[in-house]
Formats: structure tokens, sequence, C-alpha cells
DNA sequence: AATGAAACCTGACAGC
DNA sequence: TGCTGTCAGGTTTCAT
């Protein structure tokens, strides 16, 4: 479900919340689909770890994790949420939703909870280090799209042999990119989806660069876009799809042209675009 | 090497 | 009511 802007209004919210809280207790539930790491290893793993920092890479939620005696320095628990995946902190007296795949106690006395009902989210641990090596910091797959330059961000999308939306959602270029924002900066930039990236000029790679960069800002400012049920670490949804001016917006008018706006299907996904306002 | 399509899952909704 | 088809915020795998 979420993008960048709905993952980091979640890290926000659970780092607001659970900065310097105890893990006490760990369950994962039978369904292996939403493990990378192997449940019983990352139960031990994180079980009695203080929560130092939550904070977003990408489309990942990173927990750094203190350090205890005798174990691995440095430990990270990675969770991407996939499609429908949500990270709640709640009291432990609110009743369990359907789905759910994680509860974390904490010493405070609130729950961290995963519930995922399409099971695409993962969880794994990151720096855990059998080889004894120095474990390194989760980096996630692709670059920044809100600190990335004008150059940089053109000398990564210039020599792509694919259209500039497949680019945008490649997340070994950015990360942090969906089918929202894609959409959402490519009509803010006036660039058809389907535009060759390597076809693109400067001057429209910058502007791209621009309109992804202050698209993302504002999402994140109204915490996100609640689609269908996206919600915050508190349960609250976002407001950024009052602002969206293409996205599931098939059919209706353009807000600048008036125009009808489109939907087809570019690298899988639906893309919407208005044909008079995006060249 | 790189690209597109299919697969992985469940739920909501429209139409019959 | 209930069935079928379509669509959904993502990523990985398998053919080209």
């Amino acid at each position: 479900m979420p993008e960048l802007p709905e993952v980091e209004t979640i890290a926000r919210g659970v780092d607001e919340r659970l900065r310097g809280d105890r893990i006490e207790t760990v369950w994962f539930s039978e369904k292996p689909e939403p493990f990378n790491s192997p449940p019983q290893l990352m139960a031990k793993e994180l079980h009695g770890r203080r929560i130092d920092r939550v904070h977003r890479v990408g489309k990942h939620i990173v927990f750094d994790l203190a350090d205890r005696p005798a174990s691995s320095q440095g430990l990270q628990w990675i969770v991407h949420l996939g499609m429908t995946g949500r990270l709640l902190v709640a009291d432990p007296a609110t009743p369990l939703p359907p789905h759910t795949h994680a509860v974390l106690q904490l010493k405070s006395g609130r729950e961290l909870r995963f519930v995922d009902p399409r099971r695409f989210g993962r969880m794994a641990l990151h720096g855990v280090s059998p080889k004894k090596t120095k474990p390194k910091r989760f980096q996630g797959t692709g670059q920044e799209p809100l600190s990335i330059s004008p150059d940089e961000f053109a000398a990564l999308f210039r020599p792509r042999r694919t259209s500039i939306k497949a680019a945008l959602l490649n997340q070994k270029l950015l990360h942090g990119v969906g089918n929202i924002y894609a959409d959402e900066s490519l009509f803010r930039a006036g660039i058809r989806p389907r535009r060759m990236a390597r076809h693109l000029k400067r001057a429209e790679l910058d502007r791209l660069h621009a309109s992804l960069q202050s698209v993302l800002s504002e999402a994140i400012s109204l915490g996100g876009s609640s689609v269908s049920d996206y919600v915050d670490a508190a349960g609250v949804a976002g407001f950024f799809q009052l602002e969206h001016r293409v996205y599931l917006r098939t059919g209706q008018p353009c807000l600048v042209c008036g125009t009808p706006i489109r939907r087809m299907v570019l690298a899988g996904r639906g893309t919407h675009y208005c044909p008079h306002c995006q060249r």
C-alpha cells in the first residue's frame, strides 16, 4: 500500500511513540510468507532489545536496535509493508485485527502490530553477523528521491532504454517512488508516462526532478495518501489523496485543461495521465 | 544486460 | 444472494 510519503509518516509515528522502549515479548504468526529471516531467529534477536531509533530508507522501515552484551553489533530490524501492510502502535486491550502476523509487546505496556491481508509485506534482520564481519548499515536498493541532485537525477535516467514511468518505479535507481507518485510527478512535469527515459531533454528531467521532490514533500506534510485503507502508526488516515490530479481519476476532467484523464497499463501498472497536458 | 509479463495473495466493488 | 471479472499503494521470478 505504501510509498515513500506513507512509509515516512508511519516511521515517524512509530519513532515518536517507541523510541527508547524495550521489546519484551515477540510473537509471529504461523504463516511463513512475511518473513525473510527465520521467525525463530528473529524472535530471539529482537527479544530484550531497546529501540534506539525508527526511520525510513526507501520504502523500508528500519528499527535501529541497541546492542546487547555478547550479541551482534548494530542490529537492525527491517520491515517492508508490501501493498497492504500496516504497522500499528496499539493498546494491548484493543482486539487484534484479522491478518495480524507479528506482535511485539513493549516495556511501556504498548504493542507494535504488523497487519497485512495480502501478505506481500516482508520483515528481516539486518546486521546479524555469523561471519563476524563488520555489519553495514541498511542502505536500501537505490538513491533517495528527496536528496538526489538534478545532476545525479539526470545521470540516473538518461541512459535508460525504457519508459520514464517504468524507470521511476525501478527501486534500484530511486527507491521509494511507487505508482501514485510516479503518475502524479509525471503529470506535474507535463511528461507522458510512455516517453523513453533516454529521449527526455535535460529541461524535462529537471522539471521531473523538481515535481517529484515537491509532490513527495507535500504528501509527507499531509500524512500520505489514503486510497483504500492506509493509516499511520496511530491508525489515522492521510490527506494527500485529495491532492491527486490524475491517479485514479480516469474519465474525470483534467484539473488544468478539462480533458478527460486517461488510463492505460504500462509496466504492468495502471497508469493515469492527461493526453493534453502531458507530451 | 535489461525489459515486460506473470506470479504471489486477499478484499472491495461493479455488473449480471 | 451469489457468482464473475476487474482492480488495488509492490516485488520477485521467468521468459524474451
